[in-house]
Parts: structure tokens; sequence; C-alpha cells
DNA sequence: AAATACCGCAACTTCGAGTTGCGATAGGGT
DNA sequence: ACCCTATCGCAACTCGAAGTTGCGGTATTT
């Protein structure tokens, strides 16, 4: 479609948008950290952000597209997928990174928004999804090396062995609501290898 | 204090309440199962139960304590504590039952309620700690009988395994929102038993 | 059958979501 | 430097749900 009314024409001062928009995303984060979905309003942000409330729904549909665009901007999370050359040590950075980011103030908000009511909104659900799927798919290849390498049984499943290890960590933090360190990962680093290595991990072998 | 006025006197009609009570309570869940935490008004909970809001104003401060008392009435669940004589059937009977409960209609609201918006009430945050440390306290007798048996080392934390198992099941429902059935139960207390096996899940032992 | 505790009903107040029309403003092209 | 226009601020709305209040009706127990 795209009409194009006169491309030759002037006028497009569209300088003032990108500014805004990256205002309101930081102040709906900053509100989420502070008290959670529930309690978000878009008056609250809009003052945080130093703008008017109208605007903001000039710009996003209503408070779900908000918090949607909020949490889409912080999951491109920079993992760094380890290479130390023994899984041991692998997968125990691979576990502390995890603890570092769902520990960390924005984490917590983010990972407790995704759980809370906002579930219903379908673009959520994805966006949680994806926060794992992608940390899955940077860290195969660190599974994968190991098992090269001859650390791990031939079969290992790493998506199984990622899962075992995270697994933990988000059951300490969500549900036990323990206290959640470096030593949670190493524990969890212990017990994903040690099952690794004891083949209960391995990829369900075909019937022959 | 309890002035009690008149203990002679007659006339203390006091029969529509529970009746009144248990309604409410049922349309609470039932609301809950149905359209979540955030989507819980008081006056279709009131439909529900045939009741008028009013009537639910005066036996609940707000909307907070109707939730919470009906989560409450729902954490008290039969947990069978499995006694096969063997711990590979003990975990697996363990993890099946937990699959069920977390699987139903009724548990997957009582746990999305507990993980929502809610969670900010302190008292709900208490209610989820408790129905994991119940579950908790009535398996631990079933990993002793294994390390009695010799099956597991001796050092074996029972909680530490118990959480082993559990967290898989919780991660695949909440995070990366896989199906969840017999089989995953079973992966779960097959790693479980491995790491256990492995000493992977002994007690922090004391430096010499 | 009568007394009392409980409930239904309607009419409030308050608060946040989301909308609208108008006037002010800022940024880009020339 | 200047104008043009997209964008923003502001105020005044509608709407739905939380929670409250006073009055009159109903059920339950003795």
């Amino acid at each position: 479609m795209e009409p194009g009314p006169s491309p030759s024409d002037r006028a497009r001062p569209v300088g003032r948008g990108p500014k805004v928009r990256a205002a309101v995303l930081a102040a709906t984060l900053a509100e989420l950290t502070g008290g959670g979905y529930a309690a978000l309003t878009v008056d609250n942000v809009a003052h945080r952000a130093g703008v008017h409330k109208t605007t903001v729904y000039r710009r996003w549909k209503d408070r779900e597209s908000l918090v949607v665009d909020a949490l889409g901007e912080h999951i491109a999370a920079d993992i760094p997928a380890p290479d130390t050359h023994a899984v041991e040590t692998d997968l125990r950075e691979l576990a502390r990174s995890l603890v570092r980011t769902m520990t960390g103030e924005t984490g917590q908000a983010v990972i407790a928004t995704m759980l809370s009511d906002a579930v219903r909104v379908p673009e959520i659900a994805d966006l949680r999804r994806r926060l794992f799927d992608d940390r899955l798919r940077r860290s195969r290849p660190v599974i994968a090396r190991a098992v090269e390498r001859g650390e791990l049984p031939a079969g290992t499943d790493p998506d199984e062995l990622l899962k075992t290890l995270a697994a933990p960590i988000y059951f300490r933090l969500l549900i036990t609501a323990e206290t959640v360190d470096e030593t949670t990962a190493d524990d969890a680093a212990r017990v994903a290898l040690a099952a690794a290595r004891a083949g209960a991990l391995n990829r369900p072998r075909e019937k022959p």
C-alpha cells in the first residue's frame, strides 16, 4: 500500500519520538521494579518519564502493549557462553550467569511480570518462552563441546542438561523464596553434571 | 475480652453463615481458574455464589483477603507418601503426584495466583511457602527410608533431593510452558536419583 | 410465632483505564 | 534564521470496578 502522497515534499520532523519512547520505556521498567505490574499506572509512568499521560496513549495502544514493549527491550541479554575447556567450570559459569541476571533488580522485575497476571497477554507469554529459548540456544554449543571432548556421555541431550541446570535456580527463587547466590549456582552445576555423567540426561533412545 | 452480654438468653441464629462462606470461596476459586486473579471481580464472585456483593464485603475485608481464604482452603492437600520399598518407584510416585496436582485445573489456578500480582500480599507469599513446605515435610520420611535401606548414600540431604525432584516440573510448567505429564515426572525422578546416587545431594560436610 | 442475626438492594465515593479537542511547542528543511 | 508540521501538554470527559452506607426484607433458632 503506502500511498506516498508526494515523495518529493519536505518536512518530516520525526525527531522527538525516540527520546520520548526511551524515557517512557525506562520509566515503565522502573515502575515494574518498584511496585510490580498490578501497581503500574500509566499516570505514574508518564510522570516518571516527564511526559503527559496522553502522550503515552498516543504511542501505545494500552497498558499491556506498553509493558510488552518495555520487557521486549530487556530480553536481548548478552550471554557470555563460557569456554573454559572443562565442563565443571563451564556449567558453573552458566549457572552463575543465570543467577546474576535473575537476582538483579530488573531481572527480578522482568520475570515477576512475566509470571504475573500479564501472562494472560499472549505476547508476554511469547516473551517468556523466548527469554529462556535465547539462553538455551546460546548455551547449547558449550554442552556440545563437552560431549566432543568426551567429558559427557555421547548421547547427552544439551537442552535437558541446561534445563536441569536452570530449574533449581528458578525454583528456589520463585517457589521456596530462598536466598539464591553463587552457592546455589554451584550446587545446581554439580547436580546437573552428576546426572549427565550418569547418563540420566541422554536423548531418548529409539526402540530397536 | 468477649463481653458475653447475656449467656442465658435465647436466639442465636448463626446458621446461614457457613453455607454462604463455602459458596463464596468456591465461587472465588472458580473465578480464579476461569480468568485469573486480575480478572477476578467481587461482583462476579458474588453472582456466581448466588449472593450479593455487600454480603461478600461483610465477611471479608477486601478482595485480597477473599483470595487468601480461598487459596488457604485448598492447600491442605492430601499427599499419599508412597512406600514401595524401592527408591525408584517411590520417587516416581512422588513426582507423578506432584504433576497430577499441578496440572489439575484448580492446582494450576492456585499456583498461578500465588505467582501473580497477589504475591505482593504477604499472606499469599506465606501460603506459597507453606504449599511446598507441607509437601516437603510429608515426603522426607520416604527419602529417610531409602537411606536406611542403603539405596542412597548416607549423607543424602532429603530436602535437596526433593527440591531437585520438583524443580524441573515447576520449571517446565512455569517457564518453558512445555506439556507436563507422567514422562516428565519419570524423567525428573531418574535425574534426581542419579544425582543422589552420585553423592551430589549430600549435606554440606563440615570442614575437618 | 417471635426475635435476632444475616442478607438484598440501591445509591453513593474513589480511582485508574482510556478518549477527545484544542492550543502550545519543538525540530527539520530551505 | 524561519516557517511548517508532527508531536506534545492540558483539561475535561466516559466507563468500570473497589469499597461503603442505610434501610428494609428474609431466614433460622428457640
